[in-house]
DNA sequence: GATGAATGAGACTTCATTCAT
DNA sequence: AATGAATGAAGTCTCATTCAT
């Protein structure tokens, strides 16, 4: 469990990277944001890393308890359940936009294996559960032919992109609106 | 132009920033790789902005030169076009692998206006190529009712998305293959 | 309010440009001289910009402190006011030696907008002190013909050079007692 | 003899360090300024030290061609030649703005004895020449009783002055004018 | 829980100068 | 006479982290 100190200095570290990039994510600036000395971040975490991983972490959770387990969902058609997933994406964004910059810029996690791992388990997840949805989409004579795994690319390429260009747009446009209509227009491509 | 020494910078640059990320391209590693001393580095470049940003036309140029220019192609039907294109990309990637983290870590240039334009500038390019040949995609029912916006996405957004795959794999895969089986899976989508 | 160690740090910075010269005063000389390591200086200043302008502001209020407020000399003639007001400088610096070089090198602050015109303030604080005392000087009829800022020039200019004199003699004199001299011989010639 | 090369270096430094100051006064900035090589200045110069010092050089040689030799005034009276003396110090600044910045600002030379000595050298020869002329004014009652020293330093001291506050306010009034007021205050006051 | 003080390592960059050509 | 390339030393400053209090 996080203190609440902790969950301020989370919070904070996110919105440091959204605001600045990981340039700007330093431990300076973050216990000026926060309104502590420096060495009053260590009481709290043992190192910058740990921050990062713990911010992984509750990314992680903070997910999970935006989908349903898949388990509850075994009798609602595939289609819906793709588009249910990908609803709960974008709302997460939405609720969440600092996110989207920690969760896409992977560079910041390069150098640690820890960081690393935990990211590509992340997106190992998401595209489990998409890769089922899609095989048990009901196959007409196009999706036969075609490997899902390409089409997870399609699917989660195009939703990153869109994303990225939202935030970039400066949160523009209505993510769950356009992102509707993305998903709707490859189902219906699908079809 | 570029000197020799010049060109054994923006190449070991290039390296650099692939294997070790943003944070592991520092002038000192740079000088270091190229076995001179760190001031040495500045008799060629004025900075490491200036490094960056010659890093940048230099992929400018070298996509030009990949591929043939519009107007030769106008008689080519846009399907063709299209998969040409790709080639094109995935062609450039395979032949210069290190490129690839440079273009997609739009991070690095977050801070200086000159390399974020010049980026943007690439990126628009790009797109506008595409968006042009899909509003010459001889329209079935089905394109009719899609915006070419959310199509470019879609194309742009899994190829970005491959592309970064096959570069987290550590190149494991033939991107040229993928790339085409990508790109020809999309096109037999939208026909 | 400064602390300590900024106190320490202003007197060692006043030292070592006295001594070395401006080119002398760098942040490696200054933690040296401190006996802490570089980064150490950034604890107590932002900048060594702001190192320079405490210096200023310091002097500025060192002077007041030298220095009675004018109110309270309204009924002593001018003549003893201005012998008065010099005594004071001249025992300003005989208490502060070092601070000649930092106020005379004016070329220190040549960069440095806000520098430069916390300099040029105090100059004019001080001229227009003597202005003042001058204009009120009982007028004969050599001081009536003789515009009052070329005797502030004469004044300024003469005790200027005897205190560069001082110091570039190693405080071989006794500058109060010069000092002294030459006011009494200047305003000898006005009466 | 300086060359052709030579004399255009001294040119540039000195309007460098009028320009931008010491800091400015950079090989560098030599070299860019002139449209040579960093290299090419040490043709022509062993080193920085020796431009200074040769600037110094050619100072004392400009102004000994300014001022006839004081044995050919000998008949002149002592106020004439005074004012005489003066004119020619002002008209030199004039024709040579850019030496003001050089010759008041001593700090330059501060760690190089050679080029110490020379600064003082220079001084010391005018104000002997000052000094063996106030010696022969013609003595009243008043003077009779001021010691040369003071004098000296009195219109030295306001002539520096008055020179830097020129250059300082970017030659805005006419040097020339108001120097023979104020070397005329002061021979004023001496009668 | 928190902080003031400090630091080793390292960031980018400039400087005067040298050397081979 | 000039230059392209290079460098050791030094410049200011930032970073993550530690330690005594």
């Amino acid at each position: 469990m996080l203190s609440e100190r902790q969950q301020q200095i989370i919070v904070a570290s996110v919105g440091l990277i959204d605001e600045k990039g990981i340039q700007g994510f330093t431990i300076k600036n973050l216990s000026r944001e926060i309104g502590i000395s420096e060495p009053g971040i260590y009481r709290h975490f043992d190192s910058k890393v740990m921050i990062l991983s713990t911010i992984l972490d509750t990314f992680k959770q903070k997910m999970n308890g935006y989908y349903k387990s898949p388990e509850n969902n075994k009798d609602i058609p595939a289609e819906e359940q793709i588009i249910e997933f990908f609803t709960m994406i974008f709302g997460f964004f939405t609720a969440n936009p600092a996110l989207v910059s920690v969760i896409f810029a992977e560079e910041i996690f390069q150098n640690e294996p820890t960081l690393t791992s935990k990211v590509l388990e992340i997106q190992e997840t998401n595209e489990t559960i998409i890769k089922e949805m899609l095989k048990n989409l009901s196959l007409n004579s196009k999706l036969s032919n075609i490997e899902p795994e390409i089409l997870t690319i399609v699917l989660f390429g195009s939703v990153r992109l869109l994303v990225r260009k939202w935030k970039m747009s400066n949160y523009s446009f209505n993510l769950m609106q356009k992102g509707e209509k993305l998903i709707d227009t490859i189902l219906n491509l699908l079809r």
